[in-house]
DNA sequence: AATAAATAAATCCATCTGAATTATATTTGT
DNA sequence: ACAAATATAATTCAGATGGATTTATTTATT
């Protein structure tokens, strides 16, 4: 039911109001439920004792949770781990079959719908390629690739998709000019309810992220870092970053967090631009077309990195320049332990980005601030489409400080 | 009893770990107590009913919390509310006794000790000027000013003291020379543990924030403003901030989010140089000393703002190009819904402050930003010494999506 | 008579505590 | 070298506890 239709005489709940919710037991168990998956999920595999001293659980209700969790089939019991005093543990780990999701990244380039199993693994891959996004075509094409997926599991698991995961840019609409788009061809895209017509079109909850923000919750889980306060930029076709505070993933208010590419930067000559004139693979290209080079061929991707030349040096030390700014304002205003940088590039150059933005941070007078070291990313180009389908992980199952409230129902 | 000593066969238990804890009824009961208190200071006085729909929780539920926070004495009743159908509702309100904090702000040029009611009500004021400051001289004063001010309460309410917050300058020490303090004088609180000492002078639970940081939380609990996301900036001797997603405050993995002093801003002549250096009293100092004007007055607080004729100009705006950009920043990294100005200046000044601010950020390219608001802050000059003692509330009796959990113990 | 607030009693649900069970490693005795 | 005794640890059962919900009742008002 609405809460809007419940016919309460005061229902202007605002937002601040909203969060002072109160719980009940459900509530309880289905935190502790999370707790328990979440903490499975990083370790790979525990003991039911084991997770009773983690989480501060008593033994006997992580021995309830666990087998109701493996009653679900979300976890299975591994080898019993002898050579110690005592009875063997028997460490559980998650069912890779356990749950499915789907996830879709709609880019300026082109459309991917992924279907990914429960430890990450994609287990299928539908892709479209245009030149700029229109929505009739987008939506056809997730209604034609989704039932491909779906077949791609038996009968039995494809009712386990738990939702649909969208990774879209932020107002898409709004950069039409630079990648060549018919003029109004893309106005559609403003008014359009993303996640209420995608839930009709695949029949499966929906949940919507800024595509940079979708890769990072996929570093987030599946990155190889562990760190649980970070800032995130994805070097795409523009660039963008996500968030993750105390090992939650922040989306915004509006989901628009991390929406570094707008972060402003000084320029050398005086003034600042936008952090996308900086680091972005647009400005590569625009570099790339001034020299006379194939811009076409560099979208197709049959340009080697290597044959830029000395434009690869030029364009990743303005980067680089540029990532260091953004990076020394991100720790002004929250102190994150790393930066991780990530983009549609291989991992040469990401290594390379990484060294050159450490190095100018150091030109930075970072005087006051705590210190941050700046990682390579660990999940590469397809960080977004993994991070859209990694959504609806975390709306049922796992820990995120912000779910814990009962439903509105 | 200490985790460490607890012999477990690993207890390296990270960051990220620790907030994958379960948690029980008393954690369930504890969490909706707060979610009841932070509604009703919210909302200044609530009945039952209206609790029970608000939070969710059945009018039972909310009943019984109710009256377990009355025999606690946290809560009283107020007139019944006649004049509709039904049964007149009984609305309760925040006891103004019903739990007392101090608050101690550790500042460059002076130590305040206040007293608090739950109310946020200052019910004493104890205060001392020094040149810089040193751990023994604080020591001793909050030695002397506690007892005075733990008397302004009859025996009675004295007990009720929860704890003391403190409010201190990220890295006190390293900022010596600004402020003219001897060489090596200050390098003994470096080291300092001051939550320990203090809870040894004091004999209370001690929480510890950076100074603007303790000033957002003022603004957070007592503004009027009510956004749930919002930056906060102080301009004091430097200038601090703070910010509040989500209606939480957000103190940092070391507790230095919002450094937004260390934040680069372009210079319009190339390069950058941090806000500090845009907007801060230290720099107004500094103006007004090389026109000759007498220094040691303007920190005595004789000087009127309207006697600096064409500097108070210069400098406003100046700070407002420098804020203008900070808001800028941070917008890009988290989608704030305004962005709050406050410092020690008469409200006057703030005002005038905010609209030159708002003008600048006009200035600013933010394509692809969400749009936000300059707003004043509405707590002024005492911001850092109310916020410091509303900590403690925090601690105890406000709502935090952190402590859902169970203590470690 | 209708409406709404407040609450008492009974019930439900999830966790906790303490005791019991099981399975292993280590020690001790022969 | 072998076997019994002991210590350790994982797991689970049963009962108690705490807290939220449901249902029904009382009270006060228009």
């Amino acid at each position: 039911m609405d809460k809007s239709a419940a016919g309460h005489p005061d229902n202007s709940f605002d937002a601040l109001e909203s969060r002072m919710r109160g719980s009940n037991q459900s509530g309880l168990r289905a935190h502790n439920k999370r707790a328990v998956l979440s903490l499975i999920r990083r370790n790979g595999r525990l003991a039911k004792a084991e997770i009773a001293r983690r989480t501060g659980l008593s033994p006997q209700t992580a021995s309830v949770i666990m087998r109701s969790l493996e009653a679900e089939e979300l976890v299975l019991r591994d080898q019993p781990q002898r050579g110690r005093v005592g009875q063997p543990s028997i460490p559980m780990r998650l069912n890779p079959d356990g749950a499915f999701s789907l996830g879709l990244k709609i880019g300026r380039r082109s459309v991917d719908l992924v279907l990914m199993d429960f430890v990450g693994r994609i287990r299928g891959h539908e892709r479209l390629a245009y030149p700029f996004p229109q929505v009739r075509e987008v939506l056809d094409f997730v209604a034609e690739a989704e039932p491909k997926l779906r077949a791609l599991l038996p009968a039995r698991l494809a009712g386990r998709i738990m939702g649909l995961g969208v990774a879209l840019p932020y107002e898409l609409w709004s950069w039409a000019d630079e990648i060549a788009a018919p003029r109004g061809a893309m106005e559609e895209w403003r008014d359009l309810d993303v996640p209420r017509v995608l839930a009709g079109v695949t029949d499966l909850s929906v949940n919507v992220a800024n595509d940079a923000t979708a890769a990072c919750a996929a570093e987030n889980v599946f990155g190889s870092g562990h760190s649980a306060d970070f800032v995130y930029f994805f070097v795409g076709a523009f660039i963008g970053g996500g968030i993750v505070m105390n090992g939650d993933l922040v989306s915004g208010r509006l989901g628009n967090a991390g929406a570094v590419g707008s972060m402003p930067v000084p320029r050398e000559e005086g003034g600042s631009a936008q952090l996308i004139n900086f680091a972005s693979l647009h400005l590569l290209e625009k570099m790339y077309g001034a020299e006379g080079g194939d811009v076409l061929a560099l979208w197709r991707g049959d340009i080697s990195w290597e044959s830029f030349g000395p434009l690869r040096d030029r364009w990743l030390d303005r980067a680089a320049y540029g990532l260091a700014h953004a990076i020394a304002a991100s720790c002004s205003l929250y102190d994150f332990e790393s930066a991780v940088i990530d983009g549609r590039f291989p991992a040469s150059v990401r290594e390379d980005l990484v060294a050159r933005t450490a190095a100018a941070l150091e030109q930075i007078n970072r005087q006051g601030l705590s210190p941050i070291s700046v990682r390579p990313g660990s999940i590469g180009i397809d960080a977004r489409e993994i991070g859209s389908a990694s959504l609806p992980f975390f709306a049922h199952y796992l820990l995120d400080h912000q779910v814990f409230l009962t439903d509105a129902e």
